[in-house]
DNA sequence: AAGCCGGGGGT
DNA sequence: ACCCCAGGCTT
């Protein structure tokens, strides 16, 4: 038992337990992923969630198991596809280690989710957290599954101080869970946790007069609820500062890039982006607060850099427009992109030779069997709007 | 332990 | 502008 614990005795935890258990059943949402305990399906579900909310999982999800009902269905399918069915959801190396572990299920498992927590937890892309997941919900193992939402709860259930941003802070949790878990519904006491985390026990505003289990809480009995968690504070993100370059050739085709197959936005498209120092009289500035009223010189100039890049790297030499005609901003977890999008028309049927590898000219008609990331759709789509064809 | 990896919604 | 979200991998 542990410290947080000492005046919790074995009955005051089945009470607990009993209270938290039956207002889940009254409770529960109804969710695609909670039909049944097929871990399958509980898998896919947990990755999706992965730092992401559940009204945005649910039509992936329901898209997903469609296309790929089966972990077979999954191992054997083709990349792109693949990459398609996860377009704006975000952190797309989890779709890549779902397929990588599909097919280690495949081969080393026979097909079937092994039942295993160990060995659950070898499959890529399957951490502490969605090993206690799978385990709890698909085999009723008391394994508890630590997020977000748990350390929320635990910390003000307990009055927990320690840093949640830390990643040694999880055992702490997990320590209190395991000792609270219900043995015989762990995987309904698990989800209650989500359940509760998202609906009462909610990060700034809890409602903790409606939560169905606050007599037992220590903080709401104290006051300090929003003392806790304790998470030190993230990096702000860092700017970047692209070029776009849209493209249109005489057949109205558009350039795009293949990115690399490593790093941000692995092999998805985009039009070239070409990234910019955006010094001007010493000071790091965004491009968007320069484009509308810079020098006439510093516009000459970044026009002139921009016809160089694109013609040393792409062979192409369209007329451009003198100014960019959108500024686009995307905000990632960690970088913030400035964009200055110009549009270049390509007058002279030149447009294919020395492409290189990872390009393509490609019709608006087939831009949905190309991946997009978001600051993609944002130039598309202020390029629609603004030359509207 | 820290950095990398998206996107959307709430406040 | 900042925080949050059913985290995991790489270095």
């Amino acid at each position: 038992m542990t410290n947080e614990l000492n005046n919790w005795s074995k009955t005051k935890i089945k009470d607990f337990q009993a209270t938290f258990l039956s207002w889940y059943d009254l409770e529960k949402r109804t969710l695609p992923w909670r039909e049944n305990n097929d871990p399958y399906r509980i898998w896919v579900s947990e990755i999706m969630l992965q730092q992401t909310r559940v009204d945005t999982v649910i039509p992936y999800y329901l898209n997903f198991m469609n296309l790929f009902p089966t972990i077979q269905d999954l191992a054997d399918a083709d990349e792109d596809v693949l990459l398609k069915a996860w377009e704006g959801l975000g952190y797309y190396s989890r779709v890549r280690n779902l397929q990588k572990a599909a097919i280690q299920i495949v081969t080393e498992f026979n097909g079937e989710m092994p039942k295993d927590p160990a060995l659950i937890a070898t499959l890529k892309g399957i951490g502490p957290y969605t090993t206690g997941a799978i385990s709890s919900m698909a085999f009723q193992l008391p394994i508890p599954a630590v997020d977000g939402n748990v350390m929320r709860v635990v910390s003000r259930l307990f009055e927990i101080s320690e840093d949640i941003a830390k990643p040694a802070s999880r055992k702490t949790f997990e320590k209190i869970m395991t000792d609270i878990i219900d043995p015989h519904k762990p995987g309904d006491f698990n989800q209650a946790m989500m359940d509760l985390g998202s609906s009462t026990c909610t990060p700034t505003t809890p409602t903790c007069n409606l939560c169905p289990i606050n007599e037992f809480c220590q903080s709401f009995e104290k006051g300090t609820m929003l003392q806790y968690p304790v998470k030190s504070k993230k990096k702000k993100a860092k700017p970047v500062y692209y070029i776009g370059a849209i493209i249109k050739n005489n057949r109205g085709e558009f350039l795009l890039e293949k990115r690399e197959e490593k790093g941000l936005l692995a092999n998805m498209w985009t039009f070239p982006l070409v990234e910019e120092e955006p010094i001007i009289e010493n000071t790091l500035l965004p491009l968007g607060g320069l484009t509308s009223k810079q020098p006439e010189d510093i516009e000459k100039q970044t026009l002139e850099n921009l016809t160089k890049e694109i013609k040393e790297n792409y062979q192409v030499e369209p007329v451009w427009l003198k100014k960019p005609f959108v500024e686009v901003k995307h905000i990632f977890s960690h970088l913030k992109w400035f964009i200055a999008v110009y549009f270049g028309q390509l007058i002279e049927d030149n447009d294919h030779e020395e492409l290189p590898k990872n390009c393509k000219w490609v019709h608006p008609s087939e831009f949905d069997q190309y991946t997009f990331p978001g600051p993609q759709q944002k130039m598309w789509q202020a390029y629609l709007t603004k030359f509207k064809d």
